[in-house]
DNA sequence: AGGATGATCGTCT
DNA sequence: GACGATCATCCTC
């Protein structure tokens, strides 16, 4: 299918709005190993002034690509094992931001299965920390612009939407109840449960 | 300088 | 379904 690449305008700025426009596009890893990508099949919105969001609490040296400009790559390390990655939203000088919590692989899959040490091709980026593996994702892309470099991108092909649904956050102790997790409806490569509510 | 916390994962039962 | 690994980050002294 044909690939075209996305540029900023392309996507919205408000957290919701981002969140599920995300679902559907191409995340593009490209490396000296190879090529990787996957369709995004999950995401989480993290608001202003949402106790669940690391900006809650203010801005800091881990958390300060959430106030920045909208669009860019923010990674973060948890739990000493995993890296999460998301995309920072809103305008400049508010936090939030939109994990990316599940892929159906696209390509490059032995390439992931070899990161991964894993050869499932359902649980390949099946979970926000499997995703960052998979795509050799880590710590020194926090900040990154994906319209710009030729690491990390974000692109779309002829896909058609499908349904999209929404449920509460996964592992979020803070803020529980909120249904901020956006999905697309009968996939096989989500993180967590698959609720019938609609979006 | 030390303790608590966590947007997870893999393994085991 | 439950549990432990493992460490960057933040908070308190």
């Amino acid at each position: 299918m044909k690939l075209a690449r996305l540029d900023s305008e392309a996507l919205p700025v408000e957290t919701k709005a981002l969140a599920k426009a995300l679902l559907g596009c191409i995340l593009v890893r490209e490396s000296e190993d190879g090529k990787a990508a996957g369709r995004i099949v999950e995401t989480e919105a993290y608001l202003p002034n949402d106790p669940a969001c690391h900006a809650f609490s203010g801005k800091s040296s881990r958390n300060a690509t959430l106030f920045g400009p909208p669009h860019r790559a923010y990674v973060y390390q948890i739990y000493g094992t995993s890296f999460c990655f998301n995309l920072s939203s809103e305008c400049e000088g508010t936090g939030a931001g939109v994990l990316v919590r599940a892929l159906a692989p696209t390509e490059g899959l032995e390439l992931m299965q070899r990161r991964r040490g894993a050869d499932r091709t359902r649980d390949l980026c099946r979970g926000p920390g499997r995703l960052c593996r998979a795509l050799a994702i880590d710590r020194s892309f926090d900040g990154a612009d994906l319209f710009l470099g030729p690491f990390l991108s974000l692109a779309r092909d002829e896909w058609a939407p499908e349904i999209v649904r929404r449920s509460p956050r996964i592992g979020v102790t803070r803020a529980a109840g909120h249904r901020l997790r956006f999905y697309l409806a009968g996939n096989p490569y989500l993180s967590g449960p698959a609720a019938l509510s609609p979006a």
